[in-house]
RNA sequence: GGCGCUAUCGUCUAGGGGUUAGGACGGAAGAUUCUCAAUCUUCAAACCCGGGUUCGAUUCCCGGUAGCGCUACCA
């Protein structure tokens, strides 16, 4: 099955409405797109579909932004349906002359009625189908409201296909299919018309969207066949669903499905991304961790699976890690290990200065590389790299100071005998790992035993990186400060 | 209710008429190291159910079940 037309670029687009911030869901709708025009060449198209004025706000399109903007993928063209609305007025009434649409005066329903009302399914008002075009005419021209409605075929045994890239070869009999709306009573198009009438104009060649779209297809065909031009190519994507089996959302779900989360929480775009496309996408050769360029270059339609795929975040988190997919962590560190030491010092630098540490770029540099393979997040530096950057270590257990199967006099022991060293030999590893393993064997300790009391002196606390990288960056006079004030803790 | 889509380890997935059903995350155990991390090794863990078709189905077909989607003058 080819991707598009040989020798035709493809144009495809993505087409959020501005009635919330950036969705994870949305999030991974516009990268397929983007994968898409990237590896075949093509545009890539951002069309804001803002049909539904009582719902748009400028938050959400600003939000939308903020998001795309973090993602770091670029659109070639830029659309805003609210722009357009004479093509799509157009779009509709042209259809109504050709007999395939009529106008309804039925008063709108509301969806309360729906709810409580009877389950029966609802195709069309007849009374306002079989209204004649002359008394159809004669109402409207008496500024009686109505709605513009698509005459779908009824009893006529007909069927509307098509065929989708991801679920294959779609059938639905039109007598299944409810005469939906074009145009509101307000004169506003409704989602179908607006979409429909803006792809064929914009020359969409493929619509790749959420299989939430599926089954409104079989309208957006119709409108296509009842304008007069041919479809595009339909690629729809499973959706992605929460651990509960539910559609992300907010409301349930909180701030896991938003975009900006996953930027505020530490995440690298690359990473997010390649996360992101793991979920109903695979490159079928066993590969996960993979670079914007290798996407770009691996991603196919013929990749994209059927079934829904679950966002594995734990629902009450009890870390921040939690709650996030385990996946995703694991993917954003292997993607800050894949960094180089200079790039990963400078998307850490801001988020250390933004915490108050007055840290140089120079420093950063230093430390970056000791703290590279112990962060999962941007902003575990906070956690890991603090000892680098506060002046004073906040307080911590003196007993922590103990080492393995010694007492508080070894510690002391240790401490002082550190302190000495520590005041002549160069601060270099080589020379530091000579004098203190020596030093461990002279008071007849294991190496280890030696370093701890060490370690949390310079570090407050157990776990840091290797000692003597540690103590290069941090420099004598920090080092023997810290060590000084670890003693008057034992004594 | 109607119509549609889907169903492989806990999760993401590969595979496909005959396989020890593969990989990854997460989990467990171990190795290594000055702690932690990283790295390496090993282990546990899956074809929704029932009927066909077939010499043989997890794979193809039908039915059931479950989940999801659409069923708005929302998108």
């Amino acid at each position: 099955m080819a991707d598009s037309v040989p020798g035709i670029a493809p144009r495809v687009r993505f087409a959020p409405s501005p009635t919330g911030f950036l969705h994870v869901g949305s999030a991974r709708t516009f990268i397929f797109n983007w994968l898409y025009a990237r590896h075949n060449h093509g545009t890539m198209i951002l069309r804001l579909d803002d049909t539904d004025v009582e719902r748009n706000t400028q938050q959400s399109v600003d939000s939308i932004f903020d998001g795309l903007k973090w993602l770091g993928l670029n659109w070639d063209e830029e659309y805003k349906q609210s722009d357009r609305l004479e093509l799509h007025r157009k779009t509709a009434w042209a259809i109504f002359e050709k007999g395939l649409a009529y106008r309804d005066f039925t008063p709108a329903h509301t969806g309360d009625a729906e709810k409580s009302g009877a389950q029966g399914t609802w195709l069309f008002n007849p009374g306002a189908r079989e209204l004649s075009r002359e008394e159809s005419d004669r109402c409207a021209a008496a500024g009686e409201p109505f709605a513009l409605r698509f005459r779908v075929p009824r009893q006529t045994g007909q069927v509307v296909r098509f065929n989708d890239a991801v679920y294959g070869d779609q059938v639905k009999a039109a007598d299944d299919i409810e005469d939906f709306a074009l145009l509101r009573s307000d004169g506003m198009p409704t989602y179908h018309l607006a979409s429909c009438a803006d792809d064929a104009d914009l020359c969409i060649s493929h619509i790749i969207r959420g299989q939430d779209h599926l089954t409104n297809t079989f309208k957006h065909v119709l409108i296509f066949g009842a304008a007069g031009v041919a479809p595009p190519q339909f690629a729809h994507l499973p959706l992605l669903i929460a651990p509960d089996g539910t559609k992300l959302s907010k409301r349930r779900h909180g701030p896991v499905v938003s975009v900006t989360t996953y930027r505020d929480a530490g995440f690298l775009p690359e990473a997010f991304i390649n996360f992101l496309c793991l979920l109903g996408w695979s490159p079928k050769n066993d590969r996960e961790n993979l670079s914007l360029q290798e996407l770009i270059e691996t991603f196919s339609l013929e990749g994209i699976n059927r079934s829904n795929a679950v966002v594995n975040f734990k629902e009450p988190a009890a870390t921040q890690e939690e709650t996030f997919d385990p996946k995703a962590v694991w993917l954003n560190a292997e993607h800050i290990r894949a960094l180089p030491v200079q790039s990963l010092s400078e998307r850490l630098l801001p988020i250390v200065r933004a915490h108050g540490w007055d840290v140089s770029p120079e420093k950063m540099l230093r430390i970056t590389p000791l703290i590279r393979e112990r962060i999962k997040l941007l902003r575990d530096v906070l956690t890991t790299a603090d000892f680098f950057c506060v002046k004073q270590l906040p307080p911590y257990d003196p007993a922590e100071l103990i080492p393995q199967k010694g007492d508080s006099a070894m510690a002391l022991k240790v401490l002082t005998r550190a302190r000495e060293i520590l005041a002549t030999v160069e601060f270099q590893h080589d020379p530091l790992d000579h004098a203190l393993r020596a030093a461990a064997q002279e008071l007849g300790l294991k190496a280890g035993q030696m370093f701890q009391p060490i370690r949390v002196a310079v570090c407050g606390r157990k776990n840091a990186p290797p000692l003597f990288e540690t103590l290069e960056v941090l420099g004598r006079e920090t080092t023997l400060d810290r060590i000084a004030r670890a003693i008057s803790k034992l004594g």
